[in-house]
DNA sequence: ATTGACCTTCACACCTATGGAAGGGTTTGA
DNA sequence: TCAAACCCTTCCATAGGTGTGAAGGTCAAT
């Protein structure tokens, strides 16, 4: 398929697309006419792309995790040089981090959601059997950035 | 205390913490002679921001999410205008959407860096730390980012 | 030939983050 | 008292990252 294709099944668009080719994370074969030639493959990688994007990771680091993850099984175990599975580990360090921190945060946020709707508009009181109100940092939703 | 040894405590530098202060994410009292004035909260609150940001937040949405993070309680209940509730359900979806991509990610990376480790030089085994619930069966690394 | 999709390339916008200079006040300690 | 170290503000400039816009040309089908 051409590059419009993918872009109205990915929901990325074809400029963003030459971008992402441009850094590296998606390639293209090209036809005789010089348009950009992708197979159904890449409907997955453009998502794929767009995920580890959106979890915060830099097109640097998707364009050298990308080989690990596309899974015609263990051949490309043998691409992988000892420096990017030093990389490797270290990002997914770092998205232990990331996941947990989020975390967090998320269930502070469905806590305070949650005392909103069950409050209203009037200003709720803490009817809250669990007591504590945390007098300085105790139970912050707080996580360790790096 | 005053910036500097905030910016220790941290390792936030002065330059970026007023920076964080100006666009809104940590306040400080302020001394008679004009200096920043930092109560040990914000050793705290700093990390939350880093985390958030880490995590891919923009500091305009991090500014609307404080408040709702912050502990004391239900006294922002009524601080929080409709316009703010949706800014927050739609942020808590997207965070729900990072989150499942992340582990994703992660789960595929781990298998690989195992497969490695398995078939390469230094056969190794490691434990997960986190222990994240991994959706059972879902090999695909793919997470749909929008 | 016109239309629409594609090509490349240059330039730009926004964001986070950092640096420096100018010009001036405050604290601390020798 | 004097200096060093710290702090303040404002402004300007920069860097790298993701993402767009638009110009000018090519390809293919109606």
């Amino acid at each position: 398929m051409r590059i419009g294709e993918l872009s109205k099944r990915t929901g990325v668009s074809p400029r963003l697309l030459r971008y992402y080719e441009e850094q590296g994370l998606i390639g293209a074969k090209r036809s005789p006419n010089g348009y950009r030639d992708y197979d159904e493959r890449y409907v997955d990688r453009v998502h794929q792309v767009r995920g580890l994007l959106d979890s915060g990771l830099s097109t640097r680091i998707i364009k050298q995790l990308l080989p690990c993850l596309d899974r015609p099984d263990a051949i490309y175990v043998s691409d992988a040089t000892p420096e990017t599975i030093a990389v490797l580990e270290r990002e997914r360090e770092r998205m232990d981090e990331r996941i947990r921190c989020m975390v967090r945060n998320r269930e502070a946020i469905t806590d305070y959601l949650a005392r909103v709707r069950r409050g209203g508009d009037a200003p709720a009181e803490e009817a809250d059997p669990t007591g504590e109100a945390a007098p300085a940092g105790a139970s912050a939703p707080v996580a360790a950035g790096g």
